[in-house]
DNA sequence: CACATCACG
DNA sequence: ACGTACGTGATGTGC
């Protein structure tokens, strides 16, 4: 049986330019949209290999349908030029690879699909349509297929829907989809629908009665008033949404699905399109016939190193002045492998059965150090190899990172909303590349699967290393654009030092206390399972949310009701609802806290001290959507801190001998970067009063009097003080404090008439974001926001949250790095002996020589004040003491 | 491996 | 009509 794809050119388009990252030519031409459009139909292609292949596009005027009904013209949104541009090159790739590309105007793609679909069908074809959104599922049948690509991580998934399929996912026939599109809306489509008519109450009705005619014979069951009359008043509406929502398939066209034979596609032309917009990833399906001899797919020439090649490679690169890309790999044990790319495009390697690592170190620290530079993937992890105490002691953090870069921490600040930066994904991104991951291919189960001079390793090494040059000179062409290249140079770069230095140091934590405390918990924990099993009446599984729900909401029959989608939820607000009715329930939550500190903090904590007595953590550079830093195995950034019972595990962290802890914190930095950034005279105002300033907020908030703020207005101000830097909504607020919507409603607009200046930021920095596609910091970092484009009303509602909040946040994350680089320096340049050892967000904890005290709590405070100069002053609060308990 | 829960700023 | 504060990471359960 013959096979037709059609493809809905302008829909897959659209989503795969915002589903791939920006991507330009070096002559600046965008092709994301064209990269991303390509990967879907080849892959669309070699999976149902097609007779026939037909591209539509719909020339974006106003069509027929939509401009019958101008009233209920939604707002369509322009393109945005970057994906505009690439409209016509796609085309024209298209056309180069003969592919038939069919447009009518006054035509909607949606028409053009269903009429080809529909023609293809009975010509007895099997049918496959390839779109982006859901509409088209009104035409699946038995022998229409619906596919719909989605860009998940790792690749894009496709959704299929035939007749069956639709029916199973939502219990309508496609043809009913029609009706219940045409009942609920839709305002992308402009579609109006019946007004109070939802998807649910859609659904639910359709379900029901199988259509909209039978809907309205039997109008006198619906038992909802509101709908009911809705429906009554909106019947030519709901027709009228009906004509709107249906897809015509019988359109007259010249065009029919058996004169599109598939083409050839890889024609010189295209070809040569492919190189000028320079998608190298679809180089190599051409033949050698059109690219003129595989100019793209020579393998790079990639030699072993001993340890005199080594020695004149390095020596090379430093008399040459130019940055030798590096990558490198640690085993099990000694094992390690590591390659190195430098300008002659070949890549040289080296390994632990030609070259002992303690040599390699030697050599490498000899070169860092007088001044051969190093392009890396992960710097942090390359410092112990290209330095040690000796070189760094008296350095600054910018001396030593100085001849550093690394393509990773270039990566998060052009899109800091990525989940990985891994070597394979980067070069598919930035530089069109196929790549297979490192991890796939030789790690498994954390074990190498090969020796360490294996030759698939070793031109896998070969390979990431001469991709790590190519990638660094495409991120810093894009830094340079988005005006980050100094943020990254002079920021990241340093701190990433600064952090392989704190790691290196560790928190000395003591073992005996721990346990002591981890056995104190457990006798508590016993006693409570104990009086809990009693109250119960039989032995059960605290742990689990599931079991306790049906002890509490079935066995006891304590009226709680569903929340989660698994059943019952169990979380600590809904049991302290409970718990002044059923005071049992506070032993459940007492148990809760016990179990909760003894397993992640007693006995995790314990499983994380290293040989030298201290935690060596982890702080992520590249994790936080906003530019803070993360810490993981173990996280030491969220130590029990709010009750007394965690906050004593903070005792079991000690300094070392003749040392105790300094710590420092800034005093509500967000809240002053919040008013600096807004300009708000009245806040700034507060500010500089020096008075508490919640408790203005509340005066003002309120109308009282200062000296007659109650607590309560106090910690209701608070509230909304913390709310407005979280990108603020009245229900947010309201769950906060308890009280109703529209009271947390009246609070937020007493605030913003207090603040109107904070109002005015807010409010830009929505619109900002929204126009820029991203929010933006003081010192320029940037952080994507594509969910303020999203046709999903929450989506967008978050999406304004995060621009609200992303340019403070992430101002105070800034912030704090500039200060841990300028107190590193200090502690290194003045040859103190005290060391940063912690960060937490708007803390600084450093191990203080005893008699360097008065020292280091002055280059705390100085430092850290002095990281911005704002119009609201930064103030820190610094303190000493024998442990991290003492010391906060 | 997803989810619920809870620790922090 | 619908469901929500922003940003993280670790643990235990249960499919």
């Amino acid at each position: 049986m013959d096979k037709l794809v059609l493809i809905d050119g302008h829909s897959i388009l659209h989503r795969a330019f915002y589903g791939v990252p920006d991507l330009t030519n070096s002559e600046g031409v965008h092709t994301n949209a064209i990269y991303g459009f390509l990967n879907i139909m080849f892959h669309i292609l070699d999976e149902e290999k097609p007779d026939f292949f037909i591209v539509t596009f719909d020339e974006h005027a106003p069509t027929f349908r939509h401009e019958m009904f101008d009233a209920y013209k939604g707002t369509r949104k322009p393109m945005p030029e970057e994906l505009r541009s690439q409209v016509p090159l796609m085309k024209e790739m298209l056309s180069a690879m003969g592919v038939l590309v069919i447009s009518k105007p006054g035509l909607e793609a949606d028409d053009l699909m269903g009429t080809l679909a529909k023609e293809g069908e009975r010509l007895g074809m099997e049918v496959a349509v390839i779109s982006g959104d859901r509409d088209l599922l009104q035409i699946a049948s038995e022998h229409i297929m619906i596919r719909i690509p989605k860009t998940k991580k790792g690749g894009t998934e496709i959704e299929n829907y035939r007749a069956a399929d639709v029916k199973e996912l939502y219990k309508l026939t496609p043809a009913q989809f029609i009706e219940l599109k045409a009942l609920m809306g839709d305002t992308a489509d402009n579609i109006p629908g019946v007004p109070k008519v939802g998807e649910k109450t859609a659904t639910e009705l359709m379900v029901q009665y199988g259509s909209i005619d039978a809907i309205y014979e039997h109008i006198d069951e619906i038992k909802k008033n509101s709908i009911r009359e809705s429906l009554r008043e909106n019947r030519e509406l709901a027709d009228l949404s009906l004509k709107l929502a249906t897809i015509k398939t019988d359109c007259e066209l010249d065009v029919h699905p058996d004169d599109a034979p598939v083409p050839e596609f890889y024609t010189k032309e295209a070809y040569e399109l492919c190189r000028k917009l320079e998608l190298r990833s679809f180089y190599k399906r051409f033949d050698d016939a059109v690219t003129g001899g595989g100019c793209e797919s020579k393998k790079t020439e990639i030699s072993t190193l001993d340890a005199n090649g080594l020695e004149e490679l390095l020596g090379n690169i430093r008399t040459a002045g130019e940055e030798a890309a590096v990558y490198f790999r640690k085993f099990d044990g000694e094992g390690y492998a590591i390659s190195f790319s430098c300008g002659d495009g070949k890549a040289y390697c080296t390994d632990s059965t030609k070259l002992p690592f303690e040599e390699l170190c030697g050599l490498l620290r000899k070169h860092y150090s007088a001044g051969a530079s190093f392009i890396t993937h992960d710097i942090k992890a390359l410092y112990p190899v290209i330095c040690d105490a000796e070189a760094y002691k008296g350095k600054s953090a910018e001396d030593m990172s100085a001849g550093a870069d690394d393509v990773m921490l270039m990566a998060y600040l052009l899109d800091p909303t990525k989940g990985s930066y891994k070597m394979e994904d980067m070069a598919g991104i930035y530089l069109s590349e196929d790549r297979k991951g490192f991890e796939d291919l030789f790690i498994k189960k954390g074990a190498l699967t090969v020796s360490a001079d294996d030759d698939g390793l070793r031109n896998c090494m070969g390979q990431i290393a001469c991709d790590i040059r190519v990638l660094y000179a495409e991120l810093k062409k894009r830094l340079e654009a988005a005006g980050m290249f100094k943020l990254y140079r002079d920021m990241e770069m340093p701190l990433s030092f600064v952090l392989f230095r704190m790691e290196e140091e560790g928190i000395a934590a003591s073992a005996e206390a721990l346990a002591e405390y981890s056995a104190e918990l457990d006798k508590s924990i016993k006693e409570l399972e104990k009086k809990i099993y009693e109250a119960a009446g039989e032995e059960f599984n605290i742990n689990s949310p599931k079991q306790l729900g049906v002890i509490l909401f079935e066995k006891m029959g304590i009226p709680g009701g569903k929340k989660t989608k698994t059943g019952y939820s169990t979380a600590a607000d809904v049991l302290e609802k409970l718990a002044a009715e059923h005071p049992f329930v506070n032993d459940i939550l007492e148990y809760r806290t016990y179990a909760k500190l003894k397993s992640t903090y007693a006995d995790g904590l314990a499983g994380y001290i290293a040989g030298d007595g201290r935690i060596h953590t982890s702080f992520n550079q590249t994790v936080t959507a906003t530019g803070r830093l993360s810490s993981t195995e173990p996280n030491l950034q969220n130590i029990p801190m709010r009750y007394e019972l965690g906050r004593r595990i903070r005792k079991v962290f000690l300094p070392k001998a003749g040392y105790i802890f300094a710590d420092a914190d800034y005093s509500q930095i967000e809240l002053r970067i919040l008013a600096s950034m807004s300009g708000d005279a009245e806040l700034i105002e507060a500010y500089r009063s020096e008075e508490d300033i919640h408790r203005i907020t509340a005066s003002k908030v309120f109308h009282v009097p200062f000296e007659d703020v109650t607590d309560l207005q106090r910690r209701n101000a608070k509230a909304v003080n913390f709310g407005i830097v979280y990108g603020i909504s009245s229900f947010g607020l309201s769950q906060d404090l308890s009280i109703s919507r529209d009271e947390a409603k009246a609070y937020i607009e007493e605030y913003f008439a207090t603040y109107p200046g904070v109002k005015a930021f807010l409010d830009s920095a929505k619109e900002n974001a929204k126009s820029d596609g991203y929010s933006v910091t003081m010192f320029g970092r940037r952080r994507p926001v594509p969910e303020l484009k999203s046709s999903n009303f929450m989506q967008r509602q978050f999406g304004e949250r995060v621009a609200m909040n992303a340019p403070v946040q992430g101002t105070a994350a800034d912030i704090i790095k500039i200060a841990m680089i300028r107190v590193y320096n200090r502690l290194e340049r003045e040859g103190l002996k005290s060391r940063l050892l912690l960060q937490i967000h708007d803390e600084l904890l450093v191990e203080t020589a005893e008699e360097e005290k008065g020292a280091v709590l002055n280059i705390l405070k100085e430092e850290m004040q002095g990281a911005a100069d704002l119009p609201v002053k930064l103030t820190v609060d610094a303190h000493t003491g024998k442990d991290w308990y003492e010391a906060k």
